[in-house]
RNA sequence: GCGAGAAUAUCUAAGUGGCCAACAGAGGCAGACUCAAGAUCUGUUCCCGAAGGGGUUCGCAGGUUCAACUCCUGCUUCUCGCACCA
């Protein structure tokens, strides 16, 4: 509408873990998953047998998206739709990853996973039974002497080692002796398990009872000797089963070993207290305990006191003076430091949260993963360019921008391949697939090439091919060069792109990445970097988030169906501006269909009325080039909300105001016309059928969408005219809220207008720049003074009134005068209609009533009697 | 914990110094039309008022200002993201 060449492709990302989860639950007869398929998404019995290949899942959901969207109106390029699965994607990613690879930003290593034993495989949240939301955590695992063993304690407070009075061992766990990368270590058995798929060579030698270490000691150079004391809370599937008791600052160990003092056993061990935090006595833990009443164990608040003492040290909490006087915080890492050093502590990966359960019923580990890769995003060089750019990127809505440049700098190295999986083989190490926000970055810039790439056979897409497409490097022996220069022309004709559009979740990742992917492919080409991004809100149902699992879903196509797509699409634009989030209920929609049918029903009324002309007609245009004007720059700046309220609402509102004003005889003029062609092109992006239709309607040229977009006309802005009605307007109210008010039959109704001089005072305070003194000012005059308290108040009103009209009409009536007389003159037979009385309209002080002195400039005092 | 955002009438929600008792929609209530319902239209929807006014409101408590929903400080509550999950 606009006169602008616009891509809207539409490509299907389907790498990654959860189509062939589904495909695998499929094929395992899984209830749930055929359920929500067959009954939720409704896929045909014969096309979900066939469901245990991924790629049929794949296709059959691409086809159905795409018939949706087309029903929906949306206007996709078709031709360049690809999966990024196919053969020539799969080039293009690998031409990508060496642009990236060159530049030095993906690296090996090692990396902590959920892993399971049974699968061989790592898991994914979808593949959880139980624990999705348990993190893994690195634990340090103290190294505590016993005999020519060690006792190794997991902890993520290394630095309490100064308070270790005692360790905890389950006297009713069987605990084992291995040799763990040579040397004998005593742990339990679930522990042995773990560790030997966290790097070390883990060799079972015999069984210890949990028993028999009761009573024994064990040493460690921070805190000497120390007793094995009895704990049946120890969980020998937690860590090493081992614990090490700290019971000044752990409110857990503070109990266990009040409990057996209460006994009558252990009477001669004391809590070492070794941090200092205020707001806790000497020893946090007894006071916390104490302060909350608390009598054992079992109580329910436990763990929150653990976390708050825990918080409360790390954050405000010092060591004393005699350990290092310095803060936990950093303490912490440098007793870790020391540990992993001198006393042959390790570190040990755990869950947070327990159990963690595969969908296979075996429990999750944790298994260090090597030959993983990453992309090292922790590279401040790079962060820098993609700040560079970020900068110069055009965000909608601004505030998202703070939170785009945090995540620049917070964003560390990304695990970017996987074992499992649709996706590209990662080149260096062909075993692996690039996992999918890896894929997923630069893929816009493919769009432009999508629909003539597939015409070359991808044997033939070498990187060569990509560099002369996307970076216009020559190369004399490349293949096909007819169709890489056409390839090279559709580039360069539609990049970089404009916008991208996602939702506001990605910008922590997504969003990011292909800024940063962007900036390595097209180094030294700032051209060809995005230009701007738009965030979106998510969607609710009922208030609700959209839950396939919880069957909180309402399918799109079920929507079109029911409400047709002209009111789906209304209502996800004008229900909240698009970086809000939406809520659908059905009776709002609902409403928006009616308003739809409104519109429908008056511009077909509207569009062969054959009045004459009216004055209010000026009055109607003036309004219609300002609701131009203002829905043109909300959607210019994305404001879809904003844009419906001027186009829709406000045109309505206006509508309704000059079919009254033309009273009952009175048929609408030609103008109108203009007004249903103007309306239906302003409506056409929101609500495009019913555009269509109606434009043929009226005659229209072609399709509404090829129709010129309305331009606010200059020429057609009349500032008397809106005052005028402006005027009008605020009389009738006042009438009427008068007539409510007094509830009496009125016989006649006189306007007194406000003498000349009160419209002197009005110009002046309006102009006066301090309005406390100006009222001095103005009783400087003779005249003025004069009329003594009479200007005075009527100065002290004028000054009320102007602060409560708006600026646009002050400024205006300042500017040039109106005429009250002559606009309550004209509108005589209209506001006798509508009252039914005679209108007088008068001179305030040739009125003769008390009332009449309350007349002030474009506020008329009101006699009814 | 870290980071971002939000709190406005029955609900959704606009409003970023005076246009504000607060846009718009939904819902409620009353009326018109109709045999009736729906649709449509009109009015009303914080309190008081037989004259267009007054009072009390925009999470809570303070502050700045002639003037605060809007600015500042503190507090409370909620939502979202926080990495291998697309």
């Amino acid at each position: 509408m606009k006169g602008r060449q616009v891509l809207f492709p539409m490509g299907f990302h389907v790498t990654g873990a959860p189509v062939v989860g589904i495909s695998k639950r499929i094929a395992n007869k899984d209830e749930k998953t055929i359920k929500l398929y067959r009954d939720l998404y409704r896929v045909p019995q014969n096309v979900l047998e066939e469901f245990t290949d991924p790629l049929v899942i794949v296709k059959h959901f691409a086809s159905e998206y795409q018939r949706v969207m087309t029903d929906c109106g949306l206007s996709i390029d078709w031709r360049r739709r690809f999966i990024t699965v196919d053969p020539t994607y799969s080039k293009f990613i690998e031409w990508q990853w060496k642009k990236l690879y060159d530049a030095g930003h993906v690296i090996k290593g090692a990396h902590p996973v959920r892993y399971c034993t049974v699968d061989e495989n790592p898991v994914g949240d979808h593949d959880l039974l139980e624990g999705d939301k348990a993190e893994v955590i690195k634990f340090t695992l103290v190294m505590f002497r016993y005999g020519d063993a060690f006792i190794p304690c997991a902890t993520l407070r290394p630095e309490t080692i100064h308070g270790v009075t005692n360790l905890w061992a389950n006297p009713t766990v069987t605990y084992v002796k291995a040799v763990v990368d040579g040397k004998t270590w005593i742990v339990s058995k679930e522990a042995a398990e773990k560790l030997a798929l966290q790097d070390h060579t883990v060799e079972i030698k015999g069984e210890v009872k949990g028993s028999e270490l009761v009573d024994k000691k064990v040493s460690h150079p921070l805190c000497g000797d120390v007793p094995i004391l009895p704990a049946e809370f120890v969980d020998p599937d937690m860590a090493s089963g081992m614990v090490m008791s700290v019971p000044a600052h752990a409110p857990f160990d503070y109990i266990a070993l009040r409990d057996l003092q209460e006994k009558g056993k252990y009477k001669d061990i004391k809590p070492v207290p070794l941090i200092k935090v205020e707001g806790y006595g000497e020893i946090p833990a007894m006071s916390a305990v104490e302060k909350a009443g608390i009598k054992d164990q079992l109580d329910p608040r436990m763990d929150a006191l653990t976390q708050e003492i825990y918080s409360a040290e790390f954050s405000k909490g010092k060591l004393f003076e005699k350990y290092g006087g310095k803060p936990v915080k950093i303490a912490r890492d440098e007793v870790a430091d020391l540990m992993t050093e001198k006393y042959d502590s390790v570190p040990m990966y755990e869950f947070d949260l327990r159990p963690v359960v595969c969908r296979c019923g075996n429990r999750v580990k944790v298994k260090i993963l090597h030959d993983q890769w990453f992309l090292k995003y922790s590279d401040e060089a790079w962060k820098q360019e993609v700040q560079d750019h970020m900068n110069d990127m055009s965000l909608v809505p601004p505030e998202v921008r703070v939170e785009f440049d945090r995540t620049i700098w917070w964003l560390q190295d990304w695990a970017c391949t996987r074992k499992v999986g649709l996706g590209t083989r990662f080149p260096w190490d062909t075993t692996q697939l690039i996992e999918p926000l890896s894929d997923s970055t630069v893929y816009m810039a493919y769009y432009t090439i999508a629909h003539k790439i597939r015409e070359i056979d991808s044997k033939l897409l070498t990187p060569e091919v990509f560099d002369y497409i996307f970076l216009g490097k020559e190369n004399k022996e490349l293949p096909e060069k007819k169709k890489l220069e056409a390839m090279r022309r559709e580039f360069l004709y539609w990049y970089p792109y404009d916008f991208r559009f996602s939702a506001k979740d990605l910008i922590s990742n997504h969003l990011t990445f292909q800024v940063f992917h962007h900036c390595t492919v097209f180094e030294g080409q700032k051209d060809k970097l995005p230009k701007g991004m738009v965030v979106f809100g998510m969607g609710l149902l009922n208030g609700a988030k959209m839950s396939s699992s919880k069957g909180n879903v309402f399918l799109l196509e079920d929507a079109v169906k029911e409400f047709g797509a002209d009111t789906v699409r209304m209502f996800l634009m004008g229900s909240a501006e698009p970086w809000q989030d939406f809520d659908w209920r059905n009776e709002l929609v609902l409403s928006t269909k009616k308003q739809i049918e409104r519109f429908h029903n008056t511009v077909l009324e509207l569009k062969d009325v054959k009045g004459e002309p009216h004055e209010i007609d000026r009055w109607l245009l003036s309004r219609l080039q300002a609701h131009i004007a203002r829905t043109t720059d909300a959607l210019d700046k994305f404001q879809t909300r904003q844009a419906l309220q001027e186009s829709y609402f406000g045109i309505e509102s206006d509508l309704k105001w000059y079919r009254r004003r033309l009273g009952k005889d009175a048929a609408g003029s030609k103008e109108l016309h203009t007004l249903c062609s103007v309306w239906t092109r302003l409506l056409a992006p929101f609500i495009p059928f019913t555009a269509e239709y109606l434009w043929k309607e009226m005659g229209g040229e072609g399709l509404v969408s090829f129709a010129p977009w309305p331009v606010a006309d200059k020429q057609l802005m009349d500032e008397k005219a809106e005052l005028a009605e402006e005027l009008l307007l605020r009389t009738v109210e006042d009438i009427e809220s008068i007539l409510k008010l007094i509830q009496m039959k009125p016989r006649a109704i006189t306007i007194a207008l406000a003498p000349a001089w009160k419209k002197d005072v009005f110009n002046t305070i309006a102009k006066a720049s301090d309005k406390n003194t100006v009222v001095k000012e103005i009783m400087k005059d003779e005249s003025m003074r004069k009329r003594g308290k009479e200007a005075t108040d009527a100065a002290k009103q004028i000054t009320t009134l102007i602060h409560r009209l708006p600026p646009y009409v002050v400024e205006p009536l300042v500017r040039e005068p109106i005429n009250e007389r002559a606009i309550f003159e004209a509108a005589k037979g209209f506001l006798e209609q509508e009252f039914g009385v005679a209108i007088h309209i008068e001179d305030a002080e040739a009125a003769g009533h008390a009332k009449a002195a309350m007349a002030l400039p474009f506020k008329p005092s009101i006699i009814i009697e």
